[in-house]
RNA sequence: GCCGGGGUGGCGGAACUGGUAGACGCGCCGGACUCAAAAUCCGGUUCUGGCAACAGAGUGCGAGUUCGAUUCUCGCUCCCGGCACCA
């Protein structure tokens, strides 16, 4: 063993021991229970970036702790290989998405080895390979001709100059990010999955899925967003029905306009013979498709001039056009209630609408509705028959009512809508379906997949060049031989990564999507990556996995166990303004931050010594050229110090704030640990362990310190999964380590049991140094193999405490008693103390409170 | 706008089930070592008053429940994430 700790030479030479061990394969047939691990695979956009570098330490954390408590694991790694940032690097670069690809993942590979992630590369997969891709088509084939896929329009941005279709991020306040037109939203038949078919599993299975955050199962419940309500029919001048659905049947009364969808067909009817309204709906197209756009837009409508009749009251009700109702929810039709509902308020006062108040509030109280709607539950009034009637009871009455005329039904509604999985985009799994005149959309046949996306293109920008290859789109109708086109839309890449998962069970399988072994591992024990994946990405897996135990591929219902969402890698920005007033944006490493003696910080360019200004914590990102290199961190301290900070500096679920001086202090901690375990093998006749029953009271003391880190740690580690406080559990006894006297008895023995049991602990967080630190403790063997150290309780064990004594909740004083006293005793010992004495005097003490082992208060009142 | 999360010393954070607010780390201050510096080690460090003992204040803001609230309830505020074609 060196004196000091040289990181480089360290990781080099462990790792080069687990690669020729292939330590990490994993395999079915091993001992130990299954253990699957699995962290969110990465887009491969180039260089790693400090959010891989925390989302995959915390799964190898927790992948190398499972090992060391003796399970089987699995933990692979993949590409998410598909996706929009190829084809910008092509329009920008000119290189086909598939070189840029495949470099950028030959990259990001030998960044991941160099950090020491304890991966089975041997599963490695990328989804844009097409033994990978090829297995989507077969499913989306088999679903086709289940009937849970169909056709149907949807709305896309498009733009109008470079003739494509855009991505809401290529959507930049209204208009597309190369060319500048203002966007148009443009209807186009697309492919759909019935998710809504699962709606019910999807929501109900959530209340079993106890492994994940509250946060995100809240997040998916209302992204189902399941309602039951009562859709009802207005009747049109001419017998046509018009129908709305509504969760709110009990304000029926109160309605005084209906509201539609720009793109429903009773608006496109009657545009067809006013201009003006054709005008207003042709301005409605000119907006984004993204829900926070339609959200906060301004809300703008226009009359009809139709009428339609109330089912109930048979008065006439004025059709409104507007443009924040969504067609494709629901109906597409609105029943508003300007006195209930908010929005409905708002329009009704633009546009000089009756607002008429059917609910008031149960408690009787006064309520100014013109000012404001009253949103809540309470008691019908000016409802006719149904007044009086509490809001609960009036939805059965007037549900009722309304079946009983034929004019209406009870419904279960969700704002989930089945999700549309076609893009027109190149760089993306090629849908299996062969458009024909005569037969219409014919899968292709099962012998002739993949379709093979080809692969030596490069984009421009201006729509997908699969329409421009009729190498490509010339098909051949598999059913009639009738000259066809192949379709040339591609997958959402949500796609591929919901099931990628299931995948690496049987990664090497050529002859079908999954085999027996996917069933082995699955479900995934643990799985780790951004919230930001909250809804969609999780929600699409969920269902997949659904999707794939119905087609007897898994046995599971649910794919992931357990979830850890980390929070996002943060850094300081600093910026100057330009003369245009755009911002020049300065890396935090060109900065130099001094602080003045009154507390005010002044930042400086490092080499100009020019001043900028702060601009905030902000998400690490190109745009705001904030992001510290991961590469360069370990080039100079190790990937030991770069997993360690990351892991210390923040629980994982929050957002980590960078900090230089921080990853100093990480390296500070391993060359301290380094230190102790040199200067304890020194000594080369030491005893592995203390014998209990020689150490004296700092011993003791010390001996009880450790066992109270185990038991800390392994349920920080195990349950908590807060690694911070594991790390600081750590430091503190290391740090009681370095302070144990030389003279106590048993010391050395002590010294070299404690040094052992905190490099097991710390082994899945820094596992290169543990490696030759168990070596040098005079282990044999990885310790990545070890056995995670167990608590022995009888070291716990202490014959005095200290316990917190406060008079009316404020802490008087601090007392010490032996741990095994009675309650009178602790009681009286805690009135003996003079500070207490002092704080009761001249009062009387009403009430006694004691918390066993915590605290005495006293609740005195004047006398 | 809707849904979800967050706000605690100079900074990152800790306090797990309502029970001693500030563990651990950074920074800073003082000391040791050194010709000196770096590195390292030791001590101190929420604020105000006090030599000290100790006292008062204090967890975004305002109320409430409680013997006791960072923790629970209500109202507000600011910041962040998601919102269906970024992944």
């Amino acid at each position: 063993m060196q004196e000091s700790y040289d990181p480089a030479e360290v990781e080099t030479s462990v790792q080069e021991r687990w690669e020729q061990g292939r330590c990490f394969e994993a395999r079915e047939d091993a001992e130990g229970e299954p253990f699957y691990c699995l962290s969110m695979f990465p887009y491969p956009s180039g260089k790693l970036h400090m959010g891989h570098v925390r989302n995959y330490t915390i799964g190898d954390v927790i992948a190398r702790f499972q090992r060391m408590q003796g399970r089987s694991v699995l933990q692979p790694m993949g590409w998410d290989a598909f996706g929009l940032p190829a084809e910008n690097a092509a329009i920008a670069n000119g290189v086909p998405p598939a070189r840029w690809t495949r470099q950028n993942i030959e990259q990001m590979r030998t960044q991941l080895k160099r950090l020491g992630f304890a991966y089975d590369w041997s599963r490695e997969l990328a989804t844009c390979d097409p033994e990978y891709y090829r297995w989507e088509q077969w499913l989306f084939v088999r679903l086709l001709k289940k009937g849970l896929v169909y056709r149907k329009l949807a709305t896309v941005n498009w733009d109008p100059v470079d003739q494509t279709v855009l991505a809401n991020e290529q959507v930049i306040d209204g208009r597309g990010w190369r060319s500048g037109a203002v966007v148009e939203r443009r209807e186009m038949p697309q492919w759909f999955l019935r998710i809504t078919d699962y709606a019910d599993e999807l929501l109900e299975a959530l209340d079993g899925l106890d492994g994940w955050p509250d946060q995100v199962r809240a997040m998916q419940r209302n992204w189902i967003g399941r309602s039951e309500g009562v859709e009802l029919d207005f009747v049109g001048a001419s017998g046509e029905t018009l129908t709305v659905y509504t969760t709110r049947p009990d304000t029926l009364m109160g309605v005084t306009y209906v509201a539609l969808a720009p793109e429903h067909p009773w608006v496109a009817r009657l545009a067809g013979v006013d201009p003006e309204l054709a005008a207003f709906v042709d301005d409605c197209r000119r907006r984004g498709v993204a829900e926070a756009d339609l959200a906060t837009m301004e809300k703008l409508g226009r009359a009809l001039g139709i009428d339609v009749t109330h089912p109930l009251s048979g008065e006439a009700v004025p059709v409104w056009v507007a443009n924040f109702v969504l067609m494709e929810y629901g109906t597409g039709a609105v029943m508003s209630v300007p006195a209930h509902d908010e929005r409905d308020h708002a329009f009704a006062r633009q546009y000089g609408l009756p607002i008429r108040q059917v609910i008031e509030p149960a408690d009787g109280s006064d309520w100014d509705i013109a000012a404001e709607a009253f949103t809540g539950y309470g008691r019908l009034t000016a409802s006719g028959t149904f007044s009086g009637l509490s809001s609960e009871e009036a939805f059965g009455a007037i549900a009722e009512a309304l079946e009983a005329r034929g004019l209406g039904r009870r419904r279960r509604n969700y704002r989930l809508r089945d999700w549309g999985i076609s893009r027109q985009r190149y760089w993306g799994c090629p849908i299996p379906v062969i458009h024909c005149e005569h037969c219409g959309a014919v899968p292709v046949p099962e012998s002739e997949l993949p379709v093979v996306l080809p692969e030596d293109v490069v984009p421009d920008g201006s729509g997908s060049p699969l329409v421009r290859m009729p190498a490509f789109h010339e098909a051949v109708c598999p059913q009639c031989g009738s000259p066809s086109r192949r379709e040339t839309d591609t997958f959402d890449t949500f796609f591929e990564s919901s099931w990628y998962y299931a995948r690496y069970g049987s990664a090497d399988n050529h002859e079908a999507m999954l085999d027996s072994r996917a069933d082995h591992w699955l479900p995934v024990d643990q799985y780790v990556g951004g919230v930001e994946h909250a809804v969609l990405h999780l929600l699409y897996a969920r269902f997949f996995h659904k999707l794939l135990r119905d087609e007897g591929l898994l046995q599971s219902d649910e794919p992931f166990t357990r979830l850890l969402t980390q929070g996002m890698v943060i850094a300081p920005t600093f910026y100057r303004e330009r003369a245009d007033g755009g911002r020049d944006w300065i890396n935090p490493a060109a900065v130099e931050v001094t602080r003045a003696e009154d507390g005010s910080t002044e930042a400086r360019e490092r080499e100009t010594g020019a001043p900028v200004r702060p601009g905030g914590m902000e998400k690490m990102s190109k745009s705001k050229n904030n992001g510290v290199d991961p590469q360069a961190l370990i080039e100079r301290y190790g990937a030991d110090t770069a997993r360690l900070f990351t892991m210390f500096a923040a629980p994982p679920d929050l957002s980590l704030e960078w900090s230089d001086s921080g990853v100093e202090g990480a390296h500070r901690f391993l060359k301290r640990l380094w230190r102790q375990v040199y200067e304890c093998r020194c000594t080369r006749s030491t005893p592995m362990r203390a014998d209990p029953d020689r150490l004296g009271d700092a011993g003791r003391g010390l001996r009880r310190k450790l066992h109270e880190t185990i038991a800390k740690v392994t349920d920080d580690v195990g349950r908590r999964q807060t690694f911070n406080t594991a790390i600081a559990a750590c430091m503190e006894l290391l740090n009681e380590v370095s302070r144990l006297s030389p003279d106590e008895p048993e010391s050395a023995a002590l010294r070299r049991e404690c040094l052992t049991d905190l490099v097991l602990m710390l082994a899945p967080i820094v596992p290169h140094v543990c490696q030759v630190l168990w070596e040098s403790l005079g282990h044999h063997g990885l310790v990545a193999d070890a056995a995670w150290p167990g608590v022995d309780k009888a070291a716990l064990v202490a014959e005095e405490i200290t316990l917190a004594v406060q008079v009316n909740g404020k802490l008087r004083a601090q007392i010490q008693v032996p741990a095994d006293a009675s309650r009178e005793a602790v009681e009286a010992a805690a009135q003996a103390d003079a500070n207490v004495q002092r704080h009761v005097a001249g009062a009387r003490v009403v009430k006694v409170i004691v918390v066993p082992g915590r605290l005495v208060n006293l609740v005195a009142r004047p006398s």
